[in-house]
DNA sequence: CCCACCTCCCAAAACGTTTCGGATAATTTA
DNA sequence: TAAATTATCCGAAACGTTTTGGGAGGTGGG
């Protein structure tokens, strides 16, 4: 509970010194800086960086605006690795992080710049915010600095990352036409995610290229739930004999499609390829195994922080965004067809 | 920007009148209130939760101390799962989270009370501490307001909250004396975890009650790592071909136990029942699945805040602890022994 | 008509820092 | 030796709130 005046008093000088004694300043002498930090010591002295934050206006912290944090993120641990990566480059650079969990009530309640400002965030990382949430038009307004992750919106004060999703999807599709596909269906996710989008795009981009028919029936809704891509894939495998390979633009769907598949007495992966997108812990550990598209999500969240740092601090180049590469994690759900 | 004295100015009141005026005092005619209100929107005022928190000392704020917060946790779930408990429970009641990820470099340099004192929290929540972490000793003498997750401390401003460990570890073990089972194995955390010892009490607990013996050398230490647990089950199992059943005291050390079995080609659950304990994602898509102990762990995170918040506004109960329930969960990874 | 008591409002202090603009004394420069 | 510079320190204001201790003005009772 010591404060500053508590070791002005004690140590005989004037709290101006002190507190510049305590943080480095050249105009102090040696010898009473000295004596200033022992007495600090002694009295157990720590600074409040509330009344800090309120005079320097700054709060060395970041908010982290999670989308739904909640139980059904569990399964896709792409939330929580995205944070820890967030985390470790925050604390690098002496932020702290402050965690805004946000659901559809709450945001009727408080806008993001209330949010924001109330806590006097410097900034904020965005994660799993749809397309279409009101939220983003604001931080677009606000001139609060902010990074989102896989949502691509550049501006004066908001960068992104994401993974190169086209690429990715392109790196499935092409995996299974070199296997010898012909019939490759797609089970996509909502499209207010950007990343759904992405993925079609490079799902059809390199059909396009092998020259083989893009049919619009082949590309299925999941909704990025296991459950929704199962009846999905479920109803469209026991109508459509012919393919013989599925991408999944997630893991998670591409669980539910291997569940269609076992239904359907379809074997994996002689009988139905799948290839799914994330690399998320699960998929090392269905039998058999899921190839899939992996995305370094810790490096997602790391980079974001790094990205939102730099552009507080401002000394950085004027780097608002950042595209990490993905790669194709070939495991046992492919083979050639029969 | 508007600040408290924008709004005064604007409508002719003093800073105090605003002030009571916002904070819902009875003693401001209704009709200056609702003035003060309009401009107050007009301006688009937030209030700054920081200069509030300085002069109150109170932030409402709630810290989260996690004790290596990475990516080796991303395989059980339990701490994000435990977080999102947290999370829902301190927003419910107005609290903020503001997250403390700590490694052994970082707690060298700064010590509990500081990291909390810095930032004002009015309480901490810790969660994954080890037993002899040198910052347990810390919180019991400072004052600050903690609950932890799964060591059983109390004191005067320190509560928990738990699962009862010890019964879950004997539903287990009589579960698997009830299929017919006599040599049971179990393979244990590292002892600086207190389910670790909870759990091995309730195993050789329910040993004694059926009247089995409690050999020294069936314990096996997998020091909670998949990887430690398998090799150890490895050696264990190879030389021990009379054992039939393995407790495993984590999940993730089942799935190794499992990865022993398959090495040794042994069946599971012919040749080897094995029963783990948590419930994590992972269980469930494992095969077969795994027979475990379910804790709840959004539960946990949920009652812990709940306890935290109640201690800090102080109204509530003297309620220092909860002990949550687990329950068997009856998979595919037990059976009678041949 | 005076006193007591509401009702509604306000000035000023306080929270713990940082920082601006000097002030003093010592040292160097011309 | 006077002037200029440097080294070291300090007082006071500022950040945006809440809260304490009143102060007007009005109303009712006696």
């Amino acid at each position: 509970m010591a404060t500053i005046k508590d070791i002005a008093k004690a140590a005989g000088v004037s709290v101006t010194t002190v507190s510049r004694a305590l943080n480095g300043y050249g105009d102090v002498n040696e010898k009473t800086r000295k004596h200033i930090e022992e007495t600090a010591k002694k009295l157990n002295y720590s600074p409040n960086a509330v009344a800090r934050s309120l005079v320097m206006n700054k709060s060395q912290t970041i908010g982290l605006l999670v989308s739904e944090l909640n139980r059904s993120g569990a399964k896709d641990m792409f939330t929580y690795e995205v944070m820890c990566g967030i985390n470790d480059a925050a604390s690098d650079v002496g932020y702290d992080l402050i965690l805004f969990s946000t659901n559809t009530v709450k945001q009727k309640q408080k806008s993001y710049t209330q949010l924001c400002r109330e806590r006097q965030v410097e900034g904020v990382i965005m994660q799993g915010i749809k397309k279409d949430d009101p939220y983003i038009k604001e931080v677009i307004d606000s001139n609060i600095p902010c990074v989102f992750v896989d949502v691509e919106i550049e501006g004066e004060n908001v960068g992104f990352v994401t993974t190169d999703n086209v690429f990715g999807a392109q790196m499935a599709v092409k995996h299974l036409i070199n296997l010898g596909h012909r019939h490759i269906a797609m089970v996509n996710g909502h499209d207010k995610a950007e990343v759904s989008q992405k993925r079609l795009k490079g799902y059809m981009k390199e059909l396009e290229e092998a020259e083989l028919p893009v049919k619009e029936d082949y590309v299925l809704n999941g909704g990025f739930l296991e459950s929704e891509a199962e009846s999905a894939a479920y109803d469209f495998l026991k109508t459509n004999r012919q393919v013989t390979a599925v991408f999944s633009a997630s893991d998670l769907m591409a669980l539910g499609v291997m569940r269609a598949a076992r239904r359907l007495e379809l074997n994996i992966p002689e009988d139905l390829s799948i290839v799914g997108f994330d690399d998320i812990v699960l998929s090392q550990y269905t039998s058999p195994p899921l190839t899939t598209i992996g995305q370094d999500k810790y490096q997602m969240g790391y980079e974001a922080a790094k990205l939102l740092t730099s552009m507080l601090t401002g000394k950085n180049s004027p780097q608002k965004k950042a595209v990490l590469d993905n790669r194709l994690l070939l495991r046992e759900t492919t083979a050639p067809p029969k």
